[in-house]
RNA sequence: CAGGUUGGCCGGAUGGUCGCUCUCCUGCUGCGGCAGGGGGGAGGAAAGUCCGCUCUCCACAGGGCGCGGUGCUGGCUAACAGCCAGGCGGGGAAACCCGACGGCAGAGUGCCACAGAGAAGUGUAUUGCCCCGCGCGAGCGGGGUGAGGGUGAAACGGUGGUGUAAGAGACCACCGGCGCGGCCAGCGAUGGUCGCGGCCAGGCAAACCCCACCGGGAGCAAGGUCAAGCAGGCGCAUUGGGGCGGCCCGUCCCGCAAAAAGCGCCGGGUAGACUGCUAGAGCUUCCGAGUAAUCGGAAGUCGAGAUAGAUGACCGUCCUCGACAGAAAGCGGCUUAUAAGGCCGACCUGGAUA
RNA sequence: GCCGCAGUAGCUCAAUCGGCAGAGCGAUACUCUUGUAAAGUAUAGGUUAUGGGUUCAAUUCCCAUCUGCGGCU
């Protein structure tokens, strides 16, 4: 996840708080709001509720590589924050990334690709 | 061979594909970057933040009081509450392990609940022992005494004798303990030995305190440069305001009456970029000094630098099947957490054999 | 990252200079009432966060650990 598409002023979280469209599901929160360039921009929240530095940097890093796997599909002009909440802790990739996925088609987010028949 | 003590090391290995971050080279560029190739990329504790420093700012970091810390001796170190060596005390059959280990006898103050006669003062007397007086007698009154019983966590030396009405360091011998002095060994803590003394002195200083030594305060969110942005107000001449963050002295800065500037307080604004930022009390090997910690020298070597915060995902192979855990200025320690095990030493005890 | 504060009964808090850990609310049982509430009486409830140390004796003093909270850009 290059530098340019990550999410990192706090007015851009504080009114992703505000104004930002929220799903949740298994322990991880999907926020949307629309941010008017030509790109996405994501943040990740893993808080210290979850744990030690090791629990929090492991939860990062999983959410960050299925991100990263599923960004050419997504519509894009969209800021996307991912919270984890505790009960995500020790959970394999391939599951994070299926939440992730079931997030994604709730929220209608994801485009149309052909060919593509995953989960 | 069996049992035990102790020191150190290892903290999964390897390959492919797709990603992240830093850096170097080449090319392109609309100077924001992009593409290709090469290289580096968490730990022994990175942790807790318990100590010590470097560094930065407070003008310099000065004296006294206060406050805090350390506490056997010598050494090492940039420094330490760390390490090494030694002493003393305790545990163990031994190897060895543990110890905040200055001073209640250098002075003063305080506390020692309950129980007990008495909890520290040249103090006390329930039972007991002894003497005197009274009474036919059981006993009663007065006095002496502190050994025994009893209480307690702790009770004012122990044994034997002299002495006495009964006794008691009241006196004597030995022992224990304490103090002083001499000599010997040691840099020293201390140990050994000889003599003298008073008869014996309770415990607690992680109780106040005393003694010796050390410590100015804050912390990389320190601090510096640039950009953007906002709104100003009040105080500052006589023994004024402030640095000084506990106080005083001393010292320094500003002001000493036009304005400006400066300093302080309150309020308002910003939360971006660069820097500090990683070559250092560095690491490896060898040689030398030292019992050791450590130090000196030579040669070689460069091993993270993020900033919503870089190590991940998938597929394999092998093994003894993988714990605790993730850098945020950098070091030296301490403490705490740590799977499966493996490897290399040193030493003690017992047995067997030679 | 740095600095600081706290932990006692189910909850909110006490405990002098170290000497048998208490109060209010709550809980349980009983009385009162036709019944409930209120009121009254009684009872239980604690490894003083955890582990060591000093002391005859520790909630208190010292050290380490764990948990929670606050401040600094």
């Amino acid at each position: 996840m290059q530098r340019r598409f990550r999410l990192r002023d706090s007015r851009d979280f504080a009114r992703m708080r505000r104004e930002g469209r929220t799903l949740a599901r298994g322990g991880l929160l999907l926020s949307i709001l629309p941010n008017g360039l030509d790109h996405n921009r994501y943040g990740f929240v893993t808080g210290k509720a979850l744990g030690k530095a090791v629990v929090r940097n492991r939860v990062r890093r999983l959410l960050r590589e299925a991100m990263r796997q599923l960004h050419p599909q997504l519509q894009t002009g969209l800021d996307i924050v991912l919270v984890a909440r505790q009960s995500l802790v020790g959970k394999p990739f391939s599951t994070v990334r299926r939440l992730l996925e079931d997030l994604c088609d709730q929220a209608q987010i994801r485009q149309e690709v052909k060919g593509a028949d995953e989960g």
